[in-house]
DNA sequence: CAGTGGTCTAGACCACGTC
DNA sequence: ACGTGGTCTAGACCACTGT
């Protein structure tokens, strides 16, 4: 943080970003650098404004809009704690499947493939890779209720993701073991919602016939940095289940 | 707001809700009741402060929390505003088809129907009537760069709005037009998104076969109270647009 | 009890838009 | 020049969690 020259009255260098962003920066990039792991306690406010040289309710401003971006969990009397990707996360920001009666429920999974090869045109495009890059496919079938709803087709770097799956194990909770195994944190991402005819592929996973309506969600996930970091294709049946959105 | 009896430190009644929350509560009623009309400037920070016995501090973080839910506007050496159902706002929060090539543009309109009617049972459930209730039905064919995309089916309490669209033409952009006719602003919703095959009545609409799939987007709008104010459906053809979802 | 985040206040200066 | 919101600081007390 900036050292400002004047004894009682900071001044802003023109052009440069408020102070409580270039905290927030800095704050960021020790969570992206693996320095403070999800789950862990962070420093105090005061702590972390002492270290940085700014006042309390900066390092608070900054501590604020990352909650709000749901990278940190504060909890008063405790601390506060980098974000994890838990179940409980996942299905209020990532996963808007919802039933149409009852509590939304996190999915089970079944692996169908998990498989290297070479990116094509549409996963380069994605991923911001070169068309060829090494890659990692994995298809999945998932169910709610003992019903399989989603066929699901994942692609990530083979580069970023050395390995992933090869112990022929996935875990259900990907998000969760992109950060665990391989340090990187999924912050957002992009979805496109459509309707399709489901595939002679899906059709039978899903109990359809081919040809019948299913949901498309397209999705671009992108990592702290806001680099693309999984590309996810789920055709979804929502006879009894529907994709839920806020708007606020 | 509550005056404090201490003359130098301000105590929080015990249960309450914090000051800044009980501000904001104030200031939306002022909107809701129609003392503070869409578009208008509202008293700077320190007038409002002074109004009601509170430090500018305390303004400031009721009036930001009402900027991140989009009924305030404000503009940084000329005021704070009621925020406005213009177009650009609501292709920000409330119409998310984008076309997949190209910036995302607010849909024109042709009216098809526009009928007083008893709720049915779906109507009553969606909209917090009791069945029967006298309704206002409406449906728009609504097109993005001249080609058909939606076909809306929209419901409202005819009590709530009274002769809306009797006198024979609807504006395009109805959220504005519940704010500036009926005094009723539209603060948020939920959507429910779904693959179904298109209707016979739909299909031939959008230039579809009948069976073909339509994405469902199935919306109860909220007022600023979070009553239920319209239910909305609108059927979307899918082929070279998205609905879109930011993960945040 | 000590330590944490949560609320509230007060005052200073900056950046921007208007007159 | 003036008034607005935007940033930054400093200090007080409250509410909650753990010991």
């Amino acid at each position: 943080m900036p050292k400002r020259p004047e004894v009682s009255a900071p001044r802003k260098a023109p052009g440069l970003s408020p102070l409580y962003r270039q905290v927030r920066t800095l704050l960021i990039q020790r969570i992206a650098e693996g320095h403070w792991r999800p789950g862990v306690l962070i420093p105090s406010e005061m702590q972390i404004a002492a270290e940085l040289g700014v006042s309390q309710g900066t390092v608070r401003k900054a501590l604020d809009e990352m909650t709000v971006e749901n990278l940190l969990v504060r909890q008063q009397g405790r601390g506060t704690f980098v974000a994890q990707h838990d179940e409980a996360r996942i299905l209020f920001q990532f996963f808007k499947i919802a039933p149409d009666t009852g509590e939304p429920v996190f999915p089970e999974s079944i692996l169908r493939a998990c498989v290297e090869a070479a990116a094509d045109a549409g996963e380069a495009a994605a991923l911001n890779l070169r068309a060829g890059a090494p890659v990692i496919r994995i298809a999945r079938l998932r169910s709610l209720a003992g019903q399989a709803v989603i066929s699901e087709y994942i692609t990530v770097s083979a580069q970023l993701f050395p390995e992933l799956g090869h112990d022929g194990a996935l875990p259900n909770n990907l998000y969760a073991h992109y950060a665990n195994r391989f340090g990187v944190t999924v912050a957002g991402g992009r979805e496109r919602v459509k309707a399709l005819p489901a595939t002679a592929e899906d059709a039978p996973l899903l109990g359809l016939e081919a040809g019948a309506p299913v949901l498309l969600i397209d999705r671009v996930a992108t990592a702290l940095d806001g680099a693309p970091v999984e590309w996810r294709r789920s055709y979804c049946v929502t006879e009894s289940c529907s994709y839920v959105s806020l708007l606020r």
